[in-house]
DNA sequence: CTGGACCTTCCAGTGCAGGGGAAGGTCAAG
DNA sequence: CTTGACCTTCCCCTGCACTGGAAGGTCCAG
């Protein structure tokens, strides 16, 4: 199949299938005698399995790692797992990160709700924040 | 006061200092005769001021925004409220995101843990993802 | 008068994941 | 034979907040 209709069946453009070809995460494609590539069926999985790494907050560069261990032939689910773990501590530090600022704006918020504006020293700019 | 002795006790740099000043969020500073920046002790409030939107996770283009206000003579505070009941909006919809982001990898990961890594289908790269 | 610390401007690059658009080749239909 | 849709490579641009480095000017101590 040709670039066009592999990025329709996947849901993603044809600019990005090049990227991706260019970054390595998918192999140099065949190309027909008049130089167009010409995509075999498998390459739906691959895109399936690019698209559910990003949808876990891999970057392409995990997921390309991923796709190298199995091209190497090994079942790369040990390393999955790793990246998994991994990925999970860091988004339990993002979001505790992100509730605390939360709770800190809403603290400033609260305040600046009882505005008195023309109390607000211009040397500070603005005493609500 | 010299830019590098500003960036000292502001606690950040010449270069983005000059960046600041270059985007905007810093006047054109006074010069001495031979070019050097001349700084006024204010510009310490006003970094103050910067470093504290930031630290509520404004971008420099708000912040910028609120300097814009003050300096013409306007206290920002309504201004600032609204940006910050912006600020927790966002911050709601990316703490839920992550939230649901968090459970359907733990998901994964739970599966992964009990990886059979020989009964993963080459096309599908990893079962457990 | 020399060395080193400081300052100036300007250009370019970082990370991430692509997107925009030019210049040109190919293919099938009308 | 031409039109239009598709393909090719190539290079630059996006947003965000800086950071690095080159080439040159200035200031002060020794």
């Amino acid at each position: 199949m040709r670039i066009g209709e592999l990025a329709e069946a996947t849901g993603t453009t044809t600019k990005t299938l090049r990227f991706y070809e260019d970054q390595g995460l998918l192999p140099a494609a065949d190309r027909t005698p008049s130089g167009y590539r010409d995509y075999t069926p498998d390459m739906l999985g691959r895109l399936d399995f690019i698209h559910r790494g990003q949808a876990a907050g891999l970057t392409l560069a995990q997921i390309k790692q991923i796709l190298g261990i199995r091209d190497s032939g090994t079942p790369p689910c040990g390393h999955v797992s790793d990246l998994l773990t991994e990925r999970l501590r860091d988004l339990d530090a993002q979001i505790a990160q992100l509730v605390d600022l939360r709770r800190s704006i809403a603290e400033l918020h609260d305040n600046a709700a009882l505005a008195e504006p023309d109390t607000c020293p211009p040397d500070q700019v603005c005493r609500y924040l």
